[in-house]
DNA sequence: TCCTTTTTGTCTACTAGTAAGTAGATTAGA
DNA sequence: TCTAATCTACTTACTAGTAGACAAAAAGGA
């Protein structure tokens, strides 16, 4: 294997293999890169990976649980912001919007795609992921419906998953598209449809802690 | 190799190759099936592959192009149907349904995820397909907001581009989530948002002639 | 403090299996 | 007899995963 000088053993490499696994499957998919992929960009040899995570399968596991963590932490700040409905729903959307900045698909977008072909546990994690985002969502909309602020027709768990969706997929076709302007305007449409006036707060500061959500 | 017993030639085999990998494609993903997996489907070996298809990479161009092929057949279908804005929308939502009905994802949107790992060929193919596709259904959101039909806001490219967007995100996480109700009810929520009245014609007739769109 | 033991993380060197792709013989039909 | 289509048998490269040696640090005991 590549590195034939020893490199002395550091602590955060757990750290740094999630992180770049994470940014594989956001660009490639699970099925687009391997563990040599990893081991190359960190300078580590693949035995070192299957220490840190037996096998592929937990891996991945472990990135989607994590991606859900960070995710549902991004909710609760922009819960914890106090903004109105509209202003939510935009920081909402601005967390996708750094996604896809870092030239990104929604790590469980891009795994919801390879779906089929994935191991069990990732496809619970999977499921998982979505019902929390959504159940965020609705609560947002359902809320925002019961102050009058928010025009929201039919069951607000509908139009969550509508709306997840409409993200997703607008990701999807922006990066082959490769114009971060196609999700900009995609999202701004789908703002005005259940938010017509503008918004009254200013969506969340974005913040960098880590890789993702 | 698995068969033993040399087989007859048969004139269809291309076809036949076309039409697994492409539900290969539309279920697992580009990289989610090997030319073994369409050899041991069809009962014929891997060099017989390719003979018809030399490289993964042209089998994988030539189902783009297939797929765009009949997408814009079925797209003058409802042209020639000559229903109105709106029923000419539910015929088009109606293509994305039938796909997923057969527990598929549209194949381009799928692709679209696998972007960043696609062979130049393929990459370009994708980008006529989003083109083709939303150039269409622009001129007919133009169309109906001209007559008063459809409740269209701004640019109607922009419009199309989301729309398209939502529909393959829809299918995305109606995937993951195991059920076809959650692609129709994001679906009805997005004909509900342009096209405030019930349709006046009824869908175009689904035509089963192949295995795509 | 010095010495031993254990733990942690890494490496080299391998396995078995699968990937795409090729060379060349063989068959069947026009 | 020629050609299209198929087969057998292979190559090279990569896949996930494993066994076991090694080094450094941490922990514990005298």
């Amino acid at each position: 294997m590549a590195p034939t000088t020893q490199t002395a053993p550091r602590a955060d490499t757990s750290a740094r293999i999630l992180a770049e696994a994470q940014r594989l499957v956001q660009t490639r998919g699970f099925n687009g890169f391997s563990y040599a992929d990893i081991a190359a960009a960190l300078g580590v040899t693949k035995a070192s990976l299957h220490y840190h995570f037996p096998s592929k399968a937990e891996l991945g596991r472990r990135l989607i649980d994590r991606y859900r963590e960070h995710f549902l932490e991004a909710l609760r700040r922009i819960d914890e912001s106090g903004a109105e409905a509209c202003g939510r729903l935009h920081a909402y959307i601005a967390i996708y919007e750094r996604v896809l900045a870092d030239d990104r698909m929604c790590l469980c977008g891009m795994l919801a795609a390879e779906y089929a072909t994935l191991p069990g546990l990732m496809r619970d994690g999977l499921r998982t992921f979505f019902q929390a985002n959504e159940d965020w969502l609705a609560r947002l909309l359902a809320e925002g419906r019961a102050v009058g602020e928010l025009d929201v027709a039919g069951d607000p768990r509908e139009a969550a998953n509508a709306l997840t969706g409409a993200l997703e997929g607008a990701m999807l076709v922006a990066r082959a598209h490769g114009s971060t302007q196609s999700f900009r305007s995609s999202a701004t449409l789908l703002i005005a449809s259940v938010c017509g006036t503008s918004p009254r707060t200013t969506p969340a500061a974005p913040h960098r802690d880590g890789p993702g959500p």
